[in-house]
This record gives C-alpha cells, structure tokens and sequence, in this order.
DNA sequence: TTGGTTTTTGCAACCGGTTGCAAAATGCTA
DNA sequence: TAGCATTTTGCAACCGGTTGCAAAAACCAA
C-alpha cells in the first residue's frame, strides 16, 4: 500500500540509490538530483519507511520509556514531558507498563525485539534491578527519579531521598513538635527507604523528640488515608512526614474525618509538590521536587548516550526545597 | 551486537528457514527440529528482530496511542488501561503527544514511517479531522472518547455527550432549582459543545428557570476557578453543570473561597467520576464515565481491525449515570 | 582541447528476517 | 519392500531500505 523507494526512483528514472541519498542528510546528492526526486516523491506521497533503514543503519529512533506509576498523578505531567521532550528530537516513546510485572527479562527481550536505540525507566518504586537488566543487555539506559548514589552502576537522575528525608525532618524540628512520625510508601521502594533513613538520622540529634514510624501499602490517597485513620486511633504525633503528595491528601482527609484540623491538630509535610497540592482547598506543604529538571536532563543523557553507548555512569542529583503552605505553622 | 537468525542457524547446523519457522507459529516444522534450533537459540541467547520481520510480513504489531490530554488525571487511568490492554495482546503503544499540534499531517507521516499497524487516538478534545486523516492514510483508526454520532466516518467508542449534558440538567432540576448554569471547557472542543447542546435542549423544557452560560478556558483546575471566581461577581446561579470533574473542583475551591458553601448555597454536578471525585474531601456529585469499559472496548475494535481493515465503521457507545454524593442536596 | 581532481551516480551486496516452491525425507498401505 | 501421499527441509527471491566501491560526469587549470 504505502510508496516505495523503488517506485519514486522508477518514477524520478534515477537509481533507487539516489532516492535514498536524498532522504539521508549528509550525503552526496546533486541539487539537480535531490530536486528530481522531491518532485517525484512528492507526487507519489512518498516518506521512507523508518524501520527498514533502522535495519542498515542499526538506529530506530525508538526509545523505550519504562514505568509502573501509573497511579500518582505526577506521572501524568511526567509522561507529558518525556513524551515531548523525546519528540522534539525526533525520537519516539515507546510507553511500556510495568504494573504486575516483577521479571525484568520479559521487558528486556521485548524491548531488544523491537531494537529500542535506549530505554528510560522512570520510577521512583521500580528495584533497581530492571535499570540494570537493560545495561547487561547492552541498551543504554536512563533511570529517571531512580536511586541517588555516590557509584552508580547506571545512569541515574532525581533527587538525594535521603536530604528530603532529613529536610522534612528539619521542617518538623523547627515547629518546636516533641512527638513526630514518617509515614512512608510501600516498604520496598528504594525511595521509601531513603527518606526513611534521612529522616531518622536527622531525628536522631533530638533525641527528646519521639518519633513514630509507619508505612502506607502504597504512594496512594486511599493507602494513605488507610494508615492514618489507624494511627489516630491512638496517640497521635504532632507533625509527619508523608513520602508523597498524595499520599498526603488521603492523610489531610483522615485528619478531616475525625474531626481535627491542620494545621493546628496535627502538621503535615508532603514530598513531590504536584501541582494539586497548590490547590486552594489542599494547600499542602511540601519538598519540591524539579520534575522538568529531572525529566529534561534524563532526556539529554539519553541523547549523549545514544553517540556514546559506554559512557562512564553518572549520578545526576537536583536539589530540592521545601515549600511553605498551608498545612504547617507558620514559622 | 544482537544474535541473528543466521548464527542460530549455523550453530544448529539447520537453514535459515528452519530457524524462521520455528519463530513463526503455525509453520511447519518436525518436533526434532524444533528442538534443535531452540536449544542453539537458548544458547545464544536469540531472540526474533521484530522490526525485521515486520518488514515482509507487513505486520509491526506497533500501535500508535495519540492524545493531547496530558493535564487531565483521569488520562492517566486511560493511559494505564490501553498499555496494559494491548501488551496483553501483544501489542506495543507508540505514544505520541499531540499537545500544540494543530497539523494532522505531521502526525500521520511520523506514524506511517514506523508503519503502525492501527492508531488509537484517545481524546475528547482533539478535533476529529486526526481520525480522519490516518483513516485517509489507510491506517486502522479508532477515535476513543470521540464525538458520538449516528454515521460516524471512523470508528468511534466514547459517550453520548448531548444525553450527558441532558443528564446533568434533568439532576439540577430535580433540585428545583430556577437559575441553573452550563460551565463548559474550551469552546471549540466537541465534547464541550455537545454536552452544551444536551443541557440547553433540556432545559428549553423547563423556560421558568433561568439559564446562564459560560466557558472556561481548558479542562483544568485553574481554569475552572478562574471563571468561578468571575462568575460569583455577578449573581450567580444556584446550580452548575461543570463539564469535567477537574474543572468542578476548581469551581469547589472557587466557591468556598468567597465563603460560600456546597450545596447548601450553589450546587454543583461535574462529569467524568474520576477517582479524586470519590474522595472524602472532595466527595464530588458527577455523572459517571465507564472508562475501563470505553477502553477495552477500543482494543477489541483496533484488534478486529487489524484482520479486516475496512470494517465498516460503527460508534460504540456506552451509557453514563449520575453518582450521588455530597455537592448535590440529597433528593 | 587535454588531463587530472573532485563530485555525483549506479551497481550490487547487505541488514535480519519470511515464504513459495521443489526436492528430500518420512509415513503409510498393500 | 515397493509405491504413493504427506510432511519436512533448503534454496533463492524478496521485503524496503543503505552503503562501499568503482565508473561516469562535472569541474578546473593549463
């Protein structure tokens, strides 16, 4: 159905090798030539078929973006970035969806089945292992909001959990609170972890403060509102941190529901400052997180990679803020 | 880098063919055989180049997901639902951001050089000229969240937005309300203007009651407040039909901002029921979309296509209803 | 005009697979 | 075991492009 080469070269009555030189920049053509075949391409409808040159020329322009959030809604704006980002130079996601799926050599091989040029895991929750699965493949790899790391064994871009975790503790301290909780996401994210250990090393210079510690079943509102309506059951803390925006909210609403208030009751302190929690009736406080920043530098290492597979491993860390809302004392 | 077919071919000392077959299902090919080329495969760790393959069988399985709503939560649940959907079917989403992109042929030639097999496009705002065009490029096309209609020219799943916008008036005036209003998204999308229509053809049954008509500037938060904000200037209306649920709960935050409260002094009916709607602090009152079924729906459809390309074309159409919940006064 | 350089062009092989066809191998019946 | 039908296999051409190489064309200076 769709035009060939061999018939705009047919058309044009040149060789189908110089059809092909037109539609390559770089090469050799004529202008004399390059204007024959335009007019005869252009009369056909004729645009080259992207995957039959990939075969020769080893590049598809296919890039594999990787992920298992598809519930929070900053990934939303996240798909939206990358999405674009990757468009604007002229590469194409493809969107692969990693919820319930725990063996990353299932991705692997489909990805090198359809000869992605590089893949870009972006996951806060995803174990490392699926970032290297792809590496000990050989495709180059981006891992977006991944693991902050002195020695990373692949290329990863976010943010230092470990600094929020010790920042949001600070946010905490500086309310004078004597009894605070973390209130983190599901266990086994590398994120939930590292705010988890930031946060409490940094407790662990007050030691008259007490502090409490749980964990939602996931970065949700439902899980969040879930654990706090139990932890109000007992004694409360004064102020938390919650690893996720939204997780906050479902939190603000189990506050809402036993009928405290925030922040005069209890204080919250979120992490991700989506644009949601700007909003007028959540108005949360929160750790920005530079999503453009991360999701813009991760594209940038993916395209350097591209000319330079064996590039050296880097860590590419931005800092992060906290942002004064409406769900802690003022200072 | 990658194994080819050849190499599986020589270590199992077998023909080229030999190794194709036994990749492609239903050729034929002796159990001995079989097992002989798998074992050199498993060996050499090989697995088939799809994009290869795709070059003479004509068949990518890639499918192009197209949309420009990145803003909108409920579009993560869609964007969940379809890749999740058709990597079940084996089936790989190529998403293309189609945000400030008003040429339809740009986006028809990117996906015909990576000669997807079918294209989805999931929007309720993009104007239907994009099915059009890829079903003039002879591609497979089902426009999901499209504009209902009784000879539709391309495949269309969605919802009957002019019953919606009926719906929602028959709700206010159950409420015996006398100045009721229409607080639609952007103008030029079929989605606003049907469920405009619907509303205003109701309530011409009802021409006691005063109706007020306006529109907000995208589907978003910030948009619907803004124009709330406007419209509390002046005398507003009792009860409003917002045309997303994104938009009512900038309306909410509007309202409640000047102090006033709902529904006991404006009430408010959205559409979409996405998953923050249920919420305890939001508890919005919305008219039900069935998203989980608008997309399966659309795979089975592409599915179908892809075997008999010029199905004729239907809409497949599936009915909403009103959730009851707090923004509305108990009946 | 000639002869040497440089540019442009086409040939043919190749990328990694698939597939129609005929030959080879196997199975079955008598 | 011969003879025929059936299955399995390999050959070779093809899918839609790219590219190294050598021939042809164009250019340039003498």
């Amino acid at each position: 159905m769709p035009v060939t080469l061999k018939e705009v070269a047919v058309r044009a009555g040149v060789s189908r090798s110089a059809v092909s030189r037109t539609f390559t920049d770089g090469a050799s053509v004529s202008e004399k030539m390059r204007s024959k075949v335009e007019k005869a391409a252009r009369e056909l409808g004729y645009s080259p078929n992207a995957l039959a040159s990939s075969l020769t020329t080893g590049r598809t322009k296919l890039i594999g973006l990787v992920s298992n959030n598809f519930h929070n809604p900053i990934f939303l704006e996240v798909f939206d970035l990358f999405t674009r980002g990757l468009q604007d130079r002229g590469l194409r996601p493809l969107l692969v969806n990693l919820t319930d799926e725990q063996d990353p050599e299932n991705s692997v091989r489909m990805l090198r089945q359809y000869s992605v040029d590089g893949v870009v895991v972006a996951s806060s929750t995803l174990p490392p292992e699926f970032a290297l699965a792809f590496r000990d493949a050989g495709v180059p790899v981006v891992h977006s909001f991944g693991r902050a790391s002195s020695s990373p064994k692949v290329h990863v871009v976010g943010i230092d959990n470990v600094e929020t975790g010790r920042m949001a503790a600070r946010a905490l301290m500086a309310r004078g609170y004597k009894h605070v909780a973390f209130l983190g996401g599901p266990r086994d994210a590398t994120s939930t972890q590292d705010r988890h250990k930031g946060f409490v090393e940094e407790m662990a210079l007050h030691p008259d403060v007490r502090l409490t510690e749980s964990f939602a079943q996931a970065y949700s509102h439902e899980a969040g509102r879930r654990e706090m309506l139990r932890l109000l059951e007992d004694a409360p803390a004064e102020g938390y941190f919650c690893g996720d925006d939204v997780l906050s909210i479902g939190v603000l609403s189990a506050i809402k529901d036993k009928g405290l208030s925030c922040p005069e009751d209890i204080g919250i302190i979120g992490l991700n400052d989506m644009e949601m929690s700007r909003w007028e009736n959540i108005d949360l406080t929160t750790i920005h997180q530079p999503i453009r920043q991360i999701v813009n530098s991760s594209i940038e290492l993916m395209v350097a990679m591209l000319d330079e597979p064996d590039r050296y491993p880097e860590a590419r860390i931005f800092p992060c803020s906290v942002v004064e809302r409406g769900t802690l004392p003022a200072l």
